[in-house]
Formats: structure tokens, sequence, C-alpha cells
DNA sequence: TATGATAATGGATTTCATTTTCATTTGCAA
DNA sequence: TTGCAAATGAAAATGAAATCCATTATCATA
């Protein structure tokens, strides 16, 4: 998806949301379509800051969770007690593996594994919205 | 496992590690190995001040650390931003399914799950050493 | 049993990510 | 334009977890 599509989606999901469109919003927003790894928002904010430099955490952490909620970027914890987004990927849903030495984040998309776990949960009597799958080892030049 | 084999295995782990073995940390152990939820500390420190009030929530977060650290405690995180532990099962590593409306938690064992888990992260050159599988979603009562 | 080295304790303090507050500014519908 | 709700940003607050430090406990050795 072109970032001027998400530009105009979220700007939708503002309008109908009843919030306003401001420009540290959008500029937030384009920052953040521009990156593609999994960014904290210490990164995101610095990234910001170089251009304007009186955007202040609270406006990027409200924008962020503004995005996440929008579907527009996808909230990740892996564990190192920052909260992290990620863009949307062009082939839909996946999961991690992160390296536990030097913290290089693999992707991986498995969707036996998904099947397997809607008719684990099925048998539960759940209804499955939402998962994480998050592999810790070590990566090839780490192990 | 019974409890006071727990309670060996510690002092075992204790003394391997040089550390010193506490009227303390053997309470605390002995009040977490009588429970069977995925209990926060916090609700853990209460059930310890019951009995010995002075104890702090420091020697609590040792203590526990201390636990996961000897494999005799599981630490889990279910995204409400605390830690949890359970004790170890009997029937080996399991996952869960969370219910997102009233908290409810399930768990669940799909060895075939644990099995593509290892093939995928081969596939990306990774050795997996601990993962984190939790489905999130609607239960029975709740959907 | 006393001693001394070292680890543990617990209350307080700090850290760190995130959220909230609030005075001020901005967007936008009428 | 203007009214006013929403947004901003600096600062303060929050909450979980880690750390500090004076005191206490453990334990091997004398
Ligand atoms: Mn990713
Ligand atoms: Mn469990
Ligand atoms: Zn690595
Ligand atoms: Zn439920």
């Amino acid at each position: 998806m072109a970032n001027q599509t998400k530009i105009a989606l979220l700007k939708g999901y503002i309008e109908t949301k009843g919030l306003k469109s401001t420009a540290q919003r959008d500029f937030i927003a384009e920052t953040f379509f521009k990156t593609n790894t999994h960014i904290s928002l210490e990164e995101l904010l610095a990234k910001v800051k170089r251009k304007h430099k009186n955007i202040g955490y609270a406006t990027v952490y409200r924008t962020m969770k503004l995005l996440g909620e929008s579907g527009l970027a996808i909230a990740r914890q892996f564990g190192d007690g920052q909260t992290r987004y990620e863009n949307l990927p062009e082939d839909g849903h996946h999961d991690h593996i992160i390296c536990i030495k030097c913290s290089k984040i693999a992707e991986f998309q498995n969707q036996k594994i998904e099947q397997l776990q809607s008719e684990t949960a099925k048998k539960l009597g759940f209804t499955v919205v939402n998962h994480k799958l998050e592999l810790y080892g070590y990566c090839a030049d780490c192990s």
C-alpha cells in the first residue's frame, strides 16, 4: 500500500472518530510510514525531531496509538520493555524469530501454524481474534 | 513434582550458585509452590505478607527471579504490563489462550505446532531456545 | 561458640517507559 | 470570523521493576 493511500486512510479514520487532522500527526505518520524496521517510539521521536524539534514525546505516543487502533501500524513487544511499531507488511500477517544474542529479528509466515492455532482454540471453545508467536533463539551468526 | 522436591532442587540451585538459603526465600518459594494460577508478584507478595508482614517486595522480586532462572517457575507476560509466574506443569510445556473480555486463561499443548516452529526456525538459520505463543480471543462464555 | 567474610534483606530511592495533566494553541464547522 | 472541541507540548505523575545501602543473617573456619 502506498504511503499516500495510508495518509488518506488515516484522515478518514480521524474524521470518522470526530478527531482533527494536524500538521504534527501528519508528519509523525509520514515519518513512520517511511520506516521499514520494528521502530521504537524513542527512535521514531528522534527521526521526527530532526525536522521538527518542538514535537514532543506525548504527541508521538498518541499518534502511534492512533495508527495502531486504525490498523495502519502494528504494535509489537519483543520483551525488552519497549513497544515497537512496524508498518503493514505487503504480504499479510507474519510472526517473528528473535536472536537472543544479537537481537536480530527475522520474519516468517506459516499458514499451517495459523490453522492449527484456530483449530486448537476451537476445541477449547475460543474464537481467536489475534495471536502472538515469537521464537527466541540463536541466529546463524550467533550459534 | 512434589513441593518438597522443588524446595530441595531450589536449595541445590542456590548452593551451586554460591548463594545462601534463607528463611524468607524458603517461605516465598513454598508459598509460590502452593499456588496454581498465573500469579502476579503483587498477589504473591500479599499472600506472603499474611504470615510474614515484614517481607518486602524486593525480596519477592528477587526470589521469583531466582526461581525463574532455576527453572522452578515460569515467567509469563500476557500483555497487561505485569509479570506473572506459574508453577511447572505436570505434563510439560504448554501455551495459552486468553479471553480478551473476561481474561480467562486456558492452556493447551500442540506438538505439531512446536514441531513446525522448529522447522520454520531452521529454515531461517535459527536454533529455537524458547518461544511464546499466545492466542487472544473470546471464550465460550464471552462470544 | 565466636569470628569474619560474604550474601541477603527490606525500605527507600531510582529508573524507565508510558500516561496524564493543564495551560495554550489549532482546526474546522457554522 | 468566531466558538469551541480537540490537540499540543512541557512537565509531572504513574507503575513495574531494578537498584542502593545500612543492617542482618548465614556459614565455614578457628
Ligand atoms: Mn515484523
Ligand atoms: Mn499456564
Ligand atoms: Zn544473532
Ligand atoms: Zn471470556
